[in-house]
DNA sequence: CCGATATGATTGATGCGTCAAGTTAAGTTA
DNA sequence: TAACTTAACTTGACGCATCAATCATATCGG
């Protein structure tokens, strides 16, 4: 996550390798702000979270993403597949929320191997509880700083690079489509 | 990390406590465009660094940081402090690359407390051979797809927005200086 | 109907990060 | 010098993510 070139050990690379296009100034700034932001917004977003309401930040996830259905109910690979996530790692997570209360499992009746991931009552009354406190922290750390059109920039900027990452094939979940 | 109302749930909140003021639209799509970001870009770079060159992000920029050092060393606090850490995550780290053979550790000379972390060869000649790759990568995915306006624009509203982090304490680590 | 393959989900090992103690060495005061 | 405080680092427990392996159910081709 550096790249800089930073003199000493990368200067003494071999001469038989081509040498990469090294960033120069003005392009350093801009990743190191960009890393800053990287290591810096996650984190803070969860710790608000965690503090103010007692939820992790993925398990703010699972439970927002359980909120949209009316019932409340959805299959475990549709919920992994609408976070971007890997059904392994939604696994593990609903283990521990099931055991906290926050939600519930149940074999899918059309689809023996499926599970339906229920909201329970403790669940939808902790994302009500945290949803606000969720949204006023993102607005004043995000929209509050910039301008709407620093926000669009910021926007086209954002697509623009995960569109390159997921043309770089180095995307973590689900790049393709077509089988 | 969501921040959307998302209808259900939270409409139903208690109407004695003042609605906040949830995301419109426009805004739903920038703060998703930023949260795709923060989940794709990270994992897209320390998975190519770890398939290309057997390192991960963290161990990566521990060695970048070692190798701004002329002799390759540095007091783990200072390091920790560079790198906006905490101590416990470094010590632990540490630990594991010492075993793998890229850093040593020594108790510093001048303070009883401290450590030297000492870059060996091995740790040098593995961050000699990962930077080009890192760096074209980096180069590849935020900046060929942006124009040099546009990373300017990046550029501010990621320093804004860190800033804005800072300001309200949720920052993981040395937010303020003086005692 | 049966075996081969697909798919949905779980499990275990390992690395990583955080938090809350703990340990040891330095400085500070009396 | 003895006691207190502060600073640097380590440790252990826990939650989280990834990977590879596993298991069970569906589905398809014969």
């Amino acid at each position: 996550m550096e790249a800089h070139a930073s003199a000493e050990g990368i200067a003494a690379v071999d001469d038989a390798v081509r040498e990469p296009q090294w960033l120069d100034a003005r392009e350093r700034e801009v990743w190191l702000a960009l890393r800053h932001l990287l290591w810096g917004l996650q984190p803070a977003v969860d710790r608000q979270l965690l503090r103010d309401s007692g939820l992790s930040g993925p398990e703010y996830s699972v439970l927002a993403t359980l909120s949209e259905d009316p019932d409340g109910v959805v299959r475990a690979g549709e919920a992994a597949r609408n976070l971007g996530w890997g059904r392994s790692r939604l696994s593990h997570l609903l283990r521990r929320m099931e055991a906290k209360g926050l939600i519930s499992r149940a074999c899918s009746p059309e689809d023996g191997r499926g599970q339906d991931i229920a909201l329970t009552p403790a669940g939808r009354s902790a994302i009500i509880d945290a949803a606000p406190g969720h949204v006023e922290f993102v607005r004043s750390v995000v929209f509050e700083p910039l301008t709407s059109d620093q926000q669009d920039a910021l926007r086209d900027a954002c697509q623009r690079i995960s569109a390159a990452i997921e043309a770089s094939g180095e995307c973590d979940i689900a790049c393709g489509e077509e089988p």
